[in-house]
RNA sequence: GCAGCUGUAGCUCAGUUGGUUAGAGCGUCGGAUUGUGGCUCCGAAGGUCGGUUGUUCGAAUCAACCCAGCUGUACCA
């Protein structure tokens, strides 16, 4: 048979084994626990849509948009994109499948998105979030509530020391709509001294010349009107009960008056969660309220907040789990005394006890092998010709060890 | 996107100014020793030296291009 070069892995994906697995969980698991505390309830999306879906709601001329996603059509020919983030997904789910019903909804998932991007530490092609939503609460309550969730699930992990809960409001669409005439305004009696990347947002993405980071930038990003001023009595009120209610509930906070998101479709509330550990990839956990979401979907106008964290870059910041080990170990040190082995690893896993039996590669160093494995009882099978003999290795007292003692003995097995 | 670094056995890495058959440790497999033991010893398998093209009598080593990974930066979770 010719040998076929081994495919290689897609660009930007990952295989992982060990401790990067081990991590991996751990953050899907302190997020699936802290979910139910809140009362969030656990949804399934599909990870492809139609390109409508995310082209329509996160806006066509942002960047995830216009250069990042997995496009492609289908053998029908509709086009269809892996999504690149949960959010409209979820809108959408929500106008088709009728769960307007359930408003107002709170709801979490996780699982894997996409996005066409030079991979690097904490980037990749095909990442995974875990993700929360509360949609039909329109009050700041709302905010607050999912702000708190996002603050546990990085205590919980562990993480909240190196992270600051940075802040800010974007307003309503009247207050969003005046503010951006006001930078655009402003950005264009500065155009000259601006990067050629914030010259392209200023007919783009207005906004994001704010948080741009490149110092010719930075003067006139400085200079530029705050939101303050544009506020309206409601949205400056809305802000306040949002920074009190985060207060109430001890979560420590930053306003920052130039963060603004990447998306079209945020109103009010717009928060990051970052840390100095990351290097550029610093934001762990980003979101805020998409007002205006559900009715760029063609539903009716519906208020709704969400954030979304990486769990690679969280799985990168908590410390190593500890991984569960194996109870029981056995070497089976006669190949005579296979059957035997057999018949107490079953009853020992049939009793929820974890167990595992080393009995391949030469007999006499099998016991040597399973002094490796590190579990709490070693058990080392023998046969005389007879029968087999069952001897434990363990702290003596333990209560595994008389758990194992007493299942070998119901078998008849003698040590 | 931009910049820099790296790529040799399953893993971690040596490899001299270009020169015989490319090495080590760990792991795997076999054997010896030990016989209530995690030690020690012997042996074996395992390599298109990331890929292609070139320079040369001769390339893991030099050059060009490509691919991949890492680090930083932009942008993003």
């Amino acid at each position: 048979m010719a040998r076929i070069e081994t495919p290689r892995p897609i660009r930007g994906t990952q295989d992982m084994i060990g401790e990067t697995q081990a991590r991996f969980a751990h953050v899907i698991a302190a997020f699936d626990r802290v979910r139910r505390l809140y009362g969030f309830q656990r949804v399934e999306v599909p990870v492809f849509e139609a390109t409508a879906v995310f082209a329509r709601s996160l806006g066509e001329t942002t960047d995830v948009v216009a250069k990042e996603m997995y496009t492609f059509p289908d053998r029908g020919g509709d086009s269809l994109t892996l999504r690149p983030e949960f959010t409209a997904g979820i809108a959408r789910a929500y106008l088709t499948e009728g769960w307007q019903q359930f408003a107002p909804l709170k709801i979490a998932a996780s699982g894997p998105v996409f996005r066409y991007e030079r991979p690097q530490k904490g980037r990749f092609r095909q990442f995974h979030q875990i993700d929360a939503e509360i949609i039909g609460a329109a009050e700041p309550l709302a905010d607050v509530e999912l702000l708190v969730f996002a603050d546990q699930v990085l205590r919980e992990l562990g993480v909240s020391d190196g992270v600051t809960l940075q802040l800010n409001t974007l307003g309503d669409a009247e207050t969003r709509d005046a503010w951006r005439a006001a930078l655009v305004e402003h950005f264009e009696a500065h155009r000259a001294d601006l990067s050629e990347d914030s010259i392209d947002r200023l007919a783009r993405n207005p906004l994001r010349i704010l948080d741009s980071k490149d110092p010719r930038d930075r003067p006139a990003a400085d200079s530029a009107p705050d939101i303050d001023a544009y506020l309206t009595p409601e949205t400056a009120d809305f802000f306040a009960k949002v920074t009190e209610g985060l207060d109430a509930a001890g979560v420590t906070w930053t306003r920052n008056a130039r963060l603004v998101r990447g998306l079209d479709y945020y109103r009010h509330t717009a928060f990051e969660f970052v840390t100095e550990r990351l290097g550029s990839q610093g934001t762990v956990l980003a979101g805020g309220r998409y007002d205006g979401l559900i009715e760029a979907l063609g539903g009716p106008a519906t208020p709704g907040v969400g954030w979304a964290a990486g769990i690679e870059r969280l799985a990168m910041l908590i410390d190593v789990p500890l991984e569960s080990p194996l109870t029981v170990i056995m070497a089976a040190e006669d190949d005579r005394a296979i059957q035997d082995g057999i018949r107490v690893l079953t009853a020992l896993r049939r009793s929820g006890i974890s167990a595992e039996m080393i009995a391949t590669g030469s007999p006499r160093k099998r016991y040597d092998k399973a002094t490796k494995v590190l579990a709490k009882v070693l058990v080392s099978i023998k046969h005389d010709g007879e029968k087999a003999t069952f001897d434990l290795k363990s702290v003596p007292g333990t209560e595994e060890h008389q758990m194992v003692e007493a299942i070998i003995q119901s078998l008849g097995g003698q040590h």
